[in-house]
DNA sequence: CATCCTTGTTGAAGCGCTTCAATGCCCTCC
DNA sequence: GGAGGGCATTGAAGCGCTTCAACAAGGATG
């Protein structure tokens, strides 16, 4: 294994030299800097990144806990851990995945041991138990998802609120007075995991300032479960016309159902669908959608992890603005 | 930030021999091991990884390399990495994210810098250029996926050959003479990721020692290009009775197409699907399958790995045995 | 011409841990 | 009673890097 020390005997210089030329933490004169460089490509010299670390105090590593259940926007999440990874790459850091599954202990564990240098939490449930070890570290971190209280903390999230608001407003426009909403998975709202809620808060809301009515149904991944969904949504409001899909595997069962029923999309129902944007272009029906800005969230998340180990950054809540992309699933109400 | 040193004087005994309580690798008095663990918990002590990296030579963490697109199987893809987080966790080990984009430049730089001390490779394509280097490096490696050539390497994956010829086998036992495959998109052929070609392959051969025709239509994941597909091979072989769908994203839109088509299913059509388990369970007729077995692959990448890291386990290449769960979809040929 | 920067380079002191060789101690055995 | 052996513990030497203070060698300045 060659060493910087290695290095520096080749190239005639003395240890620190090489590690200027490396950091450029100082200026190296251009022949110098050559010399090094010619050295440490001929033979083949890799910092030690334990030795970096150690004397550094810096593992150029940024730890990315995602969830451990798997029943839920797994693409969505995969998407973002790989956007965090590229990301960090950009940057000069390298990527610790840690799961859920450790809990508070992992936040313990990889703060205490300087094994990172900065945290990314994906899933934050509204009242998480790893936040007072965030607030309390003085190791930078950054949450995707937004809890309760953000005091203290740097959060990147679409803003569903908006999102929801969204929605109703491109249905509201197209004339449908009744709509419903298909939402994820009962265990979802009642793990408050927050985006779920806000969605429908922002749906409402806006909804009664436009008058249109809303029934909100959370409904499960099954099949038979949305078409019992899908029953007593029109049972209990025949006259709905606008359905909003927050539930990414919902999503082609609803179709195949409301096609078997004989209800034309968008003629007799229009469809609008919060999921990623793969999903809604390759539907059966390309679906009208607001995407679900994965990438844009990993990258950001990093960006501003990065800015606050650099001292720069500060605490603040990033919402990305929602974009609605009208596709074949919504028209005019009937 | 308390350091091994302090812990020492805290608990009155030298650094050696906190060290040595927390690796074990010597024998301490159940006296002073408790006065040392007091002490650790006192204090809140955590090793410093960089510092144990450095004097020991081993970073503890194992480095997964997963594939940057997103066009398929991430679902599966998630779920071995999370198996692998958690495995390795189980072991001692935390799992670096590493996205394919950098390619073997990744590699040498994983194993130059012994930032890991092991690899784990996704998505492995027959005649991968990270091969040669893992070859030659003298860091353990275990792929999941089976390349062209696996000498000299650990291979862990699901038998695809089994696979195929499991279902012809199943579908051939319920009387069908004509089925047809409904495979991966285009381009994954062309990358020669190997599972898909040897899952036909295995199919093929069986299906020729039983007497079955089989057809078989790479395919793409837009509702379109599943019903173009579809309709083409009822064109080419109306006989067809059985499907194999080796394509999670067109497994829902396949059945709905066939219920359009007034085709039942299984009474008329029988579907065999190799997708997740989840998959076929949730679909609108839950699927007679060969599942995938995500975690298994990622915790058996783990558990090899660690086994050469110890010095113990050898180059092998582990296929997992496919199971064939028969579900609602496959009944006896009309 | 002496003084003070500036620029480029270096030696040496750690960073916090592991591990080897060495030490002391007590117990057994002849 | 002394030699030998096992067990528990320790001191000290690094692991390979960063970084600080110091130092040469010019160049500009008064």
């Amino acid at each position: 294994m060659v060493t910087l020390a290695e290095v520096a005997r080749h190239a005639g210089v003395s240890a620190s030299t090489v590690s200027y030329v490396l950091s450029g933490k100082r200026p190296i004169s251009a022949a110098t800097r050559l010399q090094v460089e010619q050295s440490i490509r001929e033979l083949g010299y890799h910092p030690n990144a334990g030795a970096r670390a150690l004397a550094s105090s810096r593992s150029n590593i940024i730890a990315l806990m995602v969830p451990l259940r798997t029943d839920m926007y797994v693409p969505v999440m995969m998407e973002i851990a790989i956007a965090v990874a590229t990301t960090a790459r950009a940057h000069g850091y390298d990527v610790l995945l840690l799961t859920g599954e450790e809990g508070p202990e992992a936040v313990r564990r990889v703060i205490g041991s300087g094994l990172a240098d900065a945290m990314i939490l994906m899933d934050v449930e509204l009242d998480d138990e790893r936040l007072p070890l965030l607030r309390g570290a003085d190791q930078p971190s950054v949450l995707i998802g937004l809890p309760a209280d953000t005091s203290g903390l740097t959060c990147v999230d679409l803003d569903f609120r908006a999102t929801g608001a969204l929605c109703v407003e491109h249905l509201a426009m197209l004339g449908h007075r009744d709509i419903a909403v298909i939402g994820e998975a009962p265990a979802v709202y009642e793990r408050h995991t927050g985006f779920a809620e806000r969605t429908v808060d922002g749906l409402r809301s806006r909804a009664r300032e436009l008058g249109v009515g809303v029934l909100h149904r959370p409904c499960g991944g099954g099949y038979d479960a949305i078409a019992a969904t899908l029953t007593r949504i029109l049972d209990e409001r025949p006259g709905t016309s606008g359905l909003v899909v927050q539930n990414e595997q919902a999503v082609e069962p609803l179709l195949a159902l409301l096609r078997r029923q004989g209800r034309a999309v968008p003629e007799d129902v229009s469809v609008v669908a919060i999921c990623p944007e793969q999903v809604a272009v390759q539907a059966s029906v390309p679906l009208t959608s607001v995407s679900i800005p994965a990438q844009e969230m990993g990258r950001q998340a990093v960006e501003h992890l990065v800015a606050k180990i650099d001292g720069r950054g500060t605490d603040e809540v990033s919402l990305i603005a929602p974009e609605l992309t009208v596709r074949a699933s919504s028209g005019a109400a009937p």
